[in-house]
DNA sequence: TGATTTAATTTGATACGCGAAAAAAATAGT
DNA sequence: ACTATTTTTTTCGCGTATCAAATTAAATCA
């Protein structure tokens, strides 16, 4: 159980000024030094000081101003400063069943490469994931005309319970052993530092960082893939739980001794709206043919069909109690509902948002905003990218203030 | 002298040493200096000079070297620091429908009066509970022979939805009207500082301070009363959400479309667990004659009536589905059920605890620590003054930093 | 050209906390 | 009894971070 821990009191843990404008200037993409200060309630000398600092080492520049700020015309023009793109190479992977989905990022963010490595088969030895992800990480250098070696970070995502702090591996499907110290192997075969977590968090980081969340302390993202994820950002941070493994949304109860879900209990969310619980309905509620696709009975239900409609309906239900009952316990600011598969659409619908609403407590203050962003293809290999850049950033900076002594 | 107020970047929002080594003592009760800087990482000659600061202003005190630490017998003997009890009276006041309980404590928590005021109704208008609010405390302290000038915090606690942020109520049983900035009345009627929550959080607040949760920095408590509430605890500090009416476990939904609640919506884990449901239950059944008494109705229970019991086991198990549901979502190390009613009692039952555990996701860890905990009458009154302790206790330690300037 | 405005930097002061050394207060050994 | 040893607490000097105020820089306005 966690006793409180005591944080050293030194420069150690807290964000020690530099880690505060640091991230004040990537949050706003480009910003006076003037505003920094406002924005961050530091002092203009402090912000000086380091931000020189930062630039001598690289990690951010000075842009021409832009040209026409309105109002205020008099005055020292103010000078706006960037992440420079060019500090650092990071790369994102992203396993699932298939392939290895690889994106490289510099410091700003920006795409400077994709790759894409088949897998031999869905599940596999530590040891082979290991390799896979060498040759995929060599690979998408490759193509990007950059080394292995140029790389400054990794972040991977993969389904199933990490411990993102100790980057430990309970338990994932792509895996064919249970706690495995994934971090150490893979940092033992490729000499880059390694960022792992869930991939709802990953989501989760990539909407603080570029998406949806910026700026924002506290918020919720809901993903949907093959099953039911979700991450909570509370106090700019990843929440986590005792064991790692909180955040379960898609198996809490929505029926009492409800449908079977292949985790093995009943009556959890992800029986009534993944994908093998809808096939699994429409199968037995007697449908002329067995049905294996999801796509063609969700075009049926489109089309009118009303058993395939009822099927989604009631998934929707579910899905939106389900999404309310976070809203009752966390009270968020925003919620995103994140995916990217077409055939989760109905997930999202007006339909089920109205639901949520009317399953909340009723307040004198506005609704939680709840947002649907739907991104590409990449969008997980992202948000291991933005994982991996916040470690990089934090493990560059931490050098700079030893170095500094 | 300090034109203006621009936050110190040191003692702004962290724990600026004389609050983690102020924290540390009262957490411990008794600790020697060395043994504070061992617990917070703070250096000895700094744990020296922040003490000292402390005994200066009278918020800690020395004490006899207590009889025999077993071992280490040479060596000058460590000194033994503790809160001192008589550097502040605090009070805290629960209102109920039927009374306002108060409890006097002093700074080290020691209860040194109690205190109770009929209500003359069980809703009433703002302008009507200050003034009882006054009348209950002057009685409070005049039964202790102290002064209501005396107080130097009081803490509050009302059922409902309470910003703790802003000492404003959204909505409360107690109160005839919706939206009250019930801190400015109370300020303005009482010069003591207030500090008001709502009473889930009171409780959270007590348990971390002076019960089972001592030294956590996560935890959840569930308290059973008229409804159902929930305090989260998450980093040491109660979560409140964004719009401050988060952890409203009574009305996360555990039916679809199931039982109506008195919140309008239908489903709530309340509608089925709550006084009131039980009893709608108990006269919609067919009973011979309409069950008014809920004591009555759990007796007969115990005693073997078959539909009384079925009633209490389906409130369990809507109960403890709502639970896992929770623990699903935070992976807490620790959960606390408070309750004072035995009535609730089968709620916390062996059986409902163990359908909690076989709803939780499962890892190749230690299940969170389920424990309940029941208080005697004073629970919330308590509660409420653990809250206007910790309040009064950064106030005193921030106005000592600033003095010290 | 000089006045004005706004941004950024320099300067000097202060608080905080640490490490090392010293002091204090006890026991153990001879 | 007196010295050595052990352990806790205090003192002292230093480095770091930060801030307020003053200064410099770079533009526009008149």
């Amino acid at each position: 159980m966690a006793a409180t821990q005591r944080i050293p009191h030194g420069l150690d843990q807290r964000e020690s000024g530099r880690q505060q404008v640091f991230d004040a200037i990537r949050q706003a993409g480009r910003i006076a030094r003037i505003d920094i200060a406002r924005e961050t309630q530091v002092s203009p000398a402090t912000v000086t000081a380091i931000t020189s600092e930062l630039l001598a080492a690289g990690l951010i520049e000075e842009v021409v101003p832009e040209g026409d700020r309105p109002g205020a015309k008099r005055g020292r023009p103010r000078v706006s400063l960037k992440v420079r793109g060019a500090a650092h190479l990071i790369a994102g992977i992203k396993i699932t069943d298939r392939s290895a989905t690889v994106i490289l990022v510099d410091f700003e963010g920006k795409t400077v490469g994709e790759y894409d490595q088949e897998l031999p088969g869905p599940v596999m030895s530590a040891e082979e994931l290991v390799v896979l992800v060498r040759e995929a990480l060599t690979g998408a250098c490759a193509a990007a005309g950059r080394r292995l070696s140029d790389l400054s970070g990794v972040g991977l995502g993969l389904a199933g319970l990490i411990d993102a702090t100790r980057n430990f591996v309970h338990w994932s499907p792509a895996l064919d052993q249970r706690n495995v110290e994934l971090g150490q192997m893979l940092s033992q075969a490729i000499p880059v530092p390694f960022f792992m977590d869930n991939d709802a968090n990953l989501v989760a980081k990539a909407e603080q960082l570029f998406g949806q969340a910026r700026n924002l302390s506290d918020f919720i993202v809901i993903t949907i893939e093959q099953g039911v994820g979700m991450g909570i950002v509370i106090d700019g941070k990843i929440y986590r739980g005792e064991r790692g493994c909180g955040a379960e949304f898609g198996h809490t109860k929505v029926q009492l001794d409800g449908a079977l879900c292949r985790c093995g209990q009943r009556g959890c969310l992800e029986a009534y709206v993944g994908d093998y619980a809808l096939l699994r309905e429409a199968n037995i509620r007697g449908s002329a043919q067995p049905e294996d696709d999801l796509s063609a009975l969700y075009a049926r239900a489109k089309a009118g069909d009303a058993m395939a409609r009822s099927i989604f309906d009631r998934a929707g239900r579910m899905f939106a109690m389900g999404l309310a009952n976070v809203i009752n316990i966390f009270d968020p600011g925003l919620v995103i509902l994140s995916g990217e598969q077409m055939t989760f659409d109905f997930l999202y619908s007006e339909d089920v948002l109205n639901r949520v609403k009317e399953s909340i407590v009723q307040v004198d203050a506005p609704l939680p905003d709840i947002r649907v962003h739907k991104w590409g293809d990449l969008m997980w290999a992202k948000g291991a990218a933005a994982c991996a850049m916040e470690g990089v950033s934090e493990l560059t900076i931490r050098k700079l203030a030893a170095n500094a002594a």
